[in-house]
DNA sequence: CCTATGACGCGTG
DNA sequence: CCACGCGCCATAG
């Protein structure tokens, strides 16, 4: 049964294979909306991720949290229930951030591509 | 139908 | 380092 009251079918799926694949991410890991795209062959509909990401507020099993921009930036925190939640979470987790930038990105990131893919 | 906007990314200057 | 522009595509007005 269609759990999304979706328009459109195509977009459905995509969502789900956004949300599948961030519910992969390591526990202590983060990774990109652009990675993510790119994944799932649309690279260059990282912005479609980030939407679907706005779309997984009612998805406790989505770390949305574990998603940020390629520079590891947390560009979505204003999006969660207070702009401290993404970065309460993350440190709960053991990521650091400071000034919304998470430290030691390039060893926290994780690359779907590389990661799952071998 | 058309324009503006965005939790993005990449190229240029 | 900062400012802009463009591509991408769904949604809102």
């Amino acid at each position: 049964m269609r759990i999304c009251t979706v328009k459109s079918a195509a977009n459905n799926d995509f969502f789900e294979q956004v949300y599948a694949v961030v519910r992969l991410i390591p526990h202590g890991r983060v990774t990109s909306y652009g990675a993510i795209a790119k994944y799932l062959g649309a690279a260059r509909s990282s912005r479609m991720v980030g939407w679907a990401m706005n779309a997984s507020h009612s998805l406790p099993d989505v770390p949305a949290h574990r998603v940020v921009n390629r520079q590891g930036l947390l560009t979505g925190k204003m999006h969660f229930s207070t702009p401290f939640e993404m970065q309460e979470r993350l440190k709960q987790e053991g990521v650091e951030v400071v000034n919304d930038q998470v430290q030691d990105f390039e060893h926290k990131f994780w690359d779907p591509q590389r990661e799952l893919e071998l």
